[in-house]
This record gives structure tokens, sequence and C-alpha cells, in this order.
DNA sequence: CTTGGTAGG
DNA sequence: CCTATCAAG
């Protein structure tokens, strides 16, 4: 058994004092990957950077205070990779991978855009880059009878399940026709939505709501956060929650994290 | 019998949070001066902007967020000037006077400057032409009969009794030879430190301990708020009091009010 | 250590 | 609405 969990963690020091700290002591979890921990290594404390029983790999932005994923793991990494060959975006802190045995895991914060700004035309660059990337990457990995997990905060819901108010939102950044159909590009290139297919019913299970207005106590939210799996590991999943906090009080990130359960 | 505040605020808006308007609703002042308001009216909820029984003067400073006087009285100015005629320092949300029967009340919030900066060459430039002023402002108003009282932040120690550390900060902005021998002119030329009149005897009491440190739990403080009056004004006061809050919790800036009480 | 502005989300 | 950086104090 090998569980999995990915969470935007919208600040890992602002995190660490919320509650992550204690979710991190609990967790099951054999694999964190992280998102927005937006902080230098040297910026965290000890608890944090360095918990007893995991290894730690973060890749920080070479712009303080912004993006940064990390992969914790209770095992060593065989290795440890940071970005997928971009000139534009390695040292953007928005991707990270590790490698296990037979198993190639992934954190990944896509750009979150805004319509007809530029950090939309560089969400639009970022997609067509990493979506080439990811189909050599399947490539590869099956090739060698490696699996892949390509956890993260892809920063587009695919569905109509995928957000409460997906009508509100046909114009909006991060569900556009073409943001859509670049995800279902991705899938149709050999990756499974392990959450999706476990739960095939929508409408949810949300990973995200607005710190905005009072979109978590109406669970106004949206499922951006995934596990996008090579076939032969999605087919291994036997379980899959959304790891939303009881009470708005009780969050320490406006995401929850999304924990997935592999049979060995 | 007629009683003046001044307060250096640190943010009205974060005051106001934190206990400024219990103690707004509780004071037996008639008149308040305030300073560092860091906000422009707009952004002030009701109940700071316009409370019951007030009338409010602000100048913010052009620099949003930053500098800030106000006059907050039970009776109605005769009259309100922004400025003392500074074309550097007018909109900089450093000085607001106005005019009551037989009485000028001022509030001050002199740069606190670093030296070695261009903020300590901003300061040294502000109290040069000040300076000018405060000497023609007494000149008319006594000629006129009229009283004057100068309240406010002065950023400077006058003496070794004014602060807590006076060895340590001879050569720290504050507590300069040169500041110090500049407000010993401003009172040689027709100004009484009523505080100090009243309290002949130091060390203290302070106005100002700085967030950092326990500068508060040691009683680490300065005294850089004053009310500046003319003599026959200064003659009055009957009694002077540092608002000290009990406690470091109850804090609501990191000046106290100096509250000065004035025979009729 | 704290405030408020600002960028980013 | 929340997390950061930054300038200022």
């Amino acid at each position: 058994m090998l569980t999995v969990s990915t969470v935007n963690v919208n600040g890992l020091r602002a995190a660490a004092k919320k509650g992550f700290v204690e979710w991190l002591g609990e967790t099951g979890a054999d694999i964190i990957c992280m998102q927005e921990t937006r902080a230098e290594p040297e910026q965290l404390t000890a608890e944090v950077r360095e918990p007893e029983g995991w290894h730690t790999n973060l890749a920080p932005s070479s712009a303080k205070g912004r993006s940064g994923v990390a992969i914790y793991s209770r095992a060593e990494p065989q290795a440890v990779r940071v970005g997928f060959g971009s000139s534009e975006f390695d040292d953007s802190g928005r991707y990270l991978e590790a490698d296990f045995a037979g198993l190639t895991v992934a954190s990944l914060y896509l750009p979150s855009g805004e319509v007809g700004t530029d950090r939309q035309d560089e969400k639009e660059r970022f997609m067509k880059e990493f979506g080439e990337y990811l189909a050599g990457l399947r490539e590869r990995a099956t090739s060698q009878g490696r699996e892949v997990l390509v956890c993260g905060d892809w920063n587009i819901a695919h569905q109509e399940a995928d957000l409460k108010n997906w009508k509100a939102n046909r114009k909006n950044a991060g569900f556009l026709p073409e943001e859509r159909s670049w995800m279902t590009d991705v899938l149709n290139g050999g990756y499974v939505d392990v959450v999706r297919s476990l739960h095939p019913e929508g409408p949810g299970p949300y990973s995200w709501w607005s710190y905005r207005g009072k979109a978590f106590d109406n669970d106004s939210g949206w499922r951006i956060d995934y596990h996008f799996a090579t076939p032969g590991l999605a087919d291994r999943a036997t379980s899959a929650v959304v790891e939303r906090a009881p009470t708005y009080a009780e969050r320490w990130s406006d995401h929850a994290p999304v924990t997935v359960t592999y049979a060995r």
C-alpha cells in the first residue's frame, strides 16, 4: 500500500502556524506533494524543514515568496529533479520530480492566470511546454516499466462537475474551453484522473475554496488539485479522499489535501 | 478646564481594532492631537471617522499609508489649517493647526530619521523650516493675545532624563546633539515643555516604547511626545499624565497618550 | 516587532 | 480574503 497526498499549502510558514504540523504528524501518507510553499528552505523552522521520519525535498522559486513546490516522503527518493527542462519555468518553483522504486512522483504547481493578463499568457506557455513534457515522461517511464504520478495544483477545473458554479465561470481562467481541452489532451495522452475515476459522480469533490466571501461555508469550491497517474498505477488506486476541514477555522490553507491510496 | 491629549496612534485603523475606540469613549480629553493616522479619511470606519460628540479634522499624507495627523475636538474649531507654509512638507501629513477661543492647537509629527540616511536629511530640513515657523507663530499669537499649544511626536528626546538608555543613544537619531540643541532653541524661543515643567524629576515619564525586544516590559522608553505651550498657557497646566497601558497586550500603539489639563 | 502598500492568488 | 515582500518606524 502506498498513500500519496497532494496539497497546495498557500504559504508553508503560515500553514505551519495554523495546523499543518499537526496534520503532518497524523497523516498516514507515505508521500506528500506540496505546492505554494512560498519560502526558502532556510526560512522554515526545523519541525517543518526536517520533520522526523521524513525525507524532504524543496524546489523554491527564484522569486522570493512565490510559488515553490516540495515532495516529502518517508522513504528516501532514488533521484530528485527540479523542473522539466524549460528555460522559462525551471527556476520558478513549479515542478519537482522524485523517483521511487518503479514509480516517479511529481509535484506540480501550474500558473493560475487571469484572462486578459500577461499571467494568462504565461499559463498558456506553461501548458504547451509542460503538455509536451508529460507525453515524453509517460513514454520513457512506460518503456522502462515505471509508473508515473503527477500530483498538484493544476489550476484548471476539467469538467462541469469540477466546480460549483460552472456556468458563471465559462469565461474565467481555470475553466476556459482551451484550458479544459488541454487537460483532456493530457488525459488522452495516457494519464488517468484518479479521483474522478474512483468517484465518477460529481459534483466535486472540490479541493479549493476561495478565501473571499463565504466560499468555504457554501462549499462553493473547485476541483483543481489532481492525481494524474499512468493507467497501471491508476488501476491500483483503492481509495481517494479530499481532507476538507470540518470548519473554516480549522483550515490551514485554502486548498485541502487530496489523498489516494494505491495497492502495491 | 481644558484637557488635551496627544498620541501617536501608529495606524489609526490598527489602533481602532485594538482599543483606541474604547479609549476615545472613556477619555476626559476635550482635544486630541493624533499622529501617524496612516489612513485616508475614507478608509476609516464611521466610529473612528465621525465618533459621536467629536469634531474631527484629518490631514493625511499624499503618500498613502504614511504619516498623517489629526485633531479631534468636542468643540468645533474656528479655523483649521494644514501645513505650515512649506512646499516640501505641507502635503506630508505632518502638521495640522486648529483655532479655538484664544488658543491655537497644533498636531505635529516630526520626521523620525536615521543617521546617515536621506530621511535624516529630511528631518533636519523639517527642523530648520519648522523652527522658524514656530517662532513666527508664537509672535503672531502673542500679539493677538492668543496662546499656542504644539502637541505631537517630535521624535527627539531632549535631555538625558528623557530616555532610559541615553548613553547608548548619543549617536542615534532622536538623541543627537544637534537635535537636542534645536529643541533647546525652540524652548528658548518662547515655548514651555509642559510635562517636564510639571514633573521636573526624571527619568521619564516616557511616552514611546519600541515594539522590538522587551522595551515595553523593561520600561526602556523615550519621551518624544510633548506639549509645547506658550508660557501663559503653560502656567495654567495643573496636571499631566502619560497613559501607559497596564500590560503589553492592552496597548493599541507603541506610543501612549500624553494628557495635560489646563485651567481656564 | 509592527504598520500599511502592493503583487499575486 | 489571505500570503508574501517591502519601506518605514
